[in-house]
RNA sequence: GGGGGUGUGCUUGAGCGGUCAAAAAGGGCAGACUGUAAAUCUGUUGGCAAUGCCUACGGCGGUUCGAAUCCGUCCGCCCCCA
């Protein structure tokens, strides 16, 4: 039969857990309730979350229940683990706004709306509450400092610079305890997370041994970096979202095809769920012919996160703008200008500036004098060009920056 | 509570009172090469009405012809002592 805990294996999503012969056999032999707590520092999830989410999904398609928690309660105080600095803190209803909203990018991933498949819990609901003498009783006895100051993510806080707050010194007891709350109310027995929550998933199953007696499990994901040594799901440009908003679905599309091919197999893995061996097939073949590989990669994701519709939209357009044939308009972000301001003359560093394919006019000017600056396919380099009517093609004008940026420009009909 | 430090551009990190829009590295962008990859090489990297002007070296004030550089104060952070 086929166990999930080595399906997860094969894929790469297992760093450490708790005695893996357990927790393999819990996986295969029972239909278990497990969780994974997401941050609702913005409104949208991005590329790294992929990871946590895709493991849900395995889970869930095995036939375990998944609660996804959102960090309602502790994102009140930020967890210091995320070691750059202190998280801001956001309102109240910022967090819900956002708690919201990262619901529903889950639920394009996984079943969350009834009780039986898996559901959704903010834990501002159990952690808000809390009358602190009576935690300090209940649970804080149960924690030692000495342990907890030796925990990795602890340790680098106080080792380096920044110090480190009493109120984040907390993050690791409201953690623990919300998989206590977990357990007594819901039966959770499995907590999953990034690498760098293990010690406070830790946390949670030794307070449940203590407070309860019973043996709970925690498993964690590998940090993903690129081949390159970036985060995962970073661009030049910032994160990619899941928030088509965010990041447009050709975009995301784009990020994943324009992954470094060390990448490949490994991507595939974790963010498809295509067979080991299609994903090894894929992962094996070299040169050019590797971009099918990502290709695939490409599409499967970004099918994943935004439907099939928009999926083929994405492919289409980027063998169109990539493929040597024409490039598909539809796609192109576009912008409308009025007959008016063409005629009168539009000077070439404002209309890149202004259509956003660079921040600021000097940026535009340093991309036209070095080349980079290209209307209707013709390069021009020099700054001091007025753009009128007579460029007009097909009453739009094509702009491109770089190799890969474009952006349409349409004269609107009167 | 006492003492000592520190705060610089996207990041790390130099910086003599003038020649500092600020060294250096990383990152970004563009060009060449390529496979929409990597590596490499080159250029570039605050803004603008641009041989000049404006904004910027934690905040506010001061000294000075002139300050990122000196002084005061406030804020943040770090270390030592209590």
């Amino acid at each position: 039969m086929s166990n999930l805990f080595e399906t997860l294996q094969e894929r790469g999503f297992i760093q450490q857990c708790t005695n893996a012969e357990q927790l393999s056999c819990l996986l295969s032999e029972n239909q278990i309730t497990y969780y994974v707590g997401f941050d609702p520092t913005a409104d949208s999830l991005h590329a790294g979350s992929l990871v946590p989410i895709m493991a849900m999904a395995h889970l869930q398609r095995g036939g375990h229940k998944p609660i996804a928690i959102i960090g309602g309660g502790t994102t009140m105080i930020g967890d210091p683990t995320d070691k750059t600095e202190m998280r801001s803190m956001l309102s109240a209803e910022q967090i819900e706004k956002n708690g919201a909203s990262i619901l529903q990018q889950l639920q394009r991933y996984l079943d969350l709306d009834d009780d039986t498949a898996g559901f959704f819990l903010n834990n501002a609901e159990w952690l808000l509450s809390l009358n602190y003498i009576e935690f300090l009783r209940d649970i804080g006895k149960h924690f030692r400092v000495n342990e907890m100051i030796r925990a990795e993510g602890y340790r680098q806080r106080l080792e380096r610079e920044m110090g480190l707050s009493f109120l984040e010194f907390n993050y690791q007891l409201l953690q623990a305890y919300d998989y206590l709350c977990l357990f007594q109310k819901y039966d959770c027995v499995l907590q999953l997370g990034g690498d760098d929550q293990w010690g406070n998933i830790l946390a949670g199953v030794d307070l449940v041994r203590r407070i309860e007696g019973k043996r709970v499990h925690g498993l964690t994901f590998p940090l993903l970096t690129t081949a390159g040594g970036a985060k995962m799901g970073k661009t030049a440009g910032g994160a990619v979202w899941l928030d088509s908003h965010r990041t447009s679905p050709y975009q995301f599309y784009q990020y994943w095809i324009n992954i470094d091919d060390r990448d490949v197999e490994r991507f595939l893995a974790y963010f498809t769920f295509l067979p080991m061996d299609e994903v090894k097939r894929l992962g094996s073949l070299e040169h050019d012919e590797i971009r099918e590989a990502k290709a695939v990669l490409a599409y499967q994701a970004t099918k994943l996160a935004h439907g099939k519709v928009e999926a083929d939209k994405a492919q289409e357009t980027s063998r169109a703008a990539f493929g040597g044939g024409g490039l598909d308009l539809d796609a192109m972000p576009t912008t409308t200008i009025s007959t008016e301001q063409l005629d009168s003359g539009i000077p070439i560093m404002d209309l890149f500036h202004e259509v956003g394919l660079t921040s600021s006019k000097s940026e535009a000017r340093r991309l036209i004098q070095q080349g980079g600056a290209y209307i209707n396919e013709k390069q021009y380099k020099a700054i001091d060009v007025i753009i009128d009517a007579d460029l007009l093609e097909e009453n739009a004008l094509m702009l491109r920056a770089g190799k890969k940026r474009y952006h349409r420009v349409v004269v609107e009909e009167a």
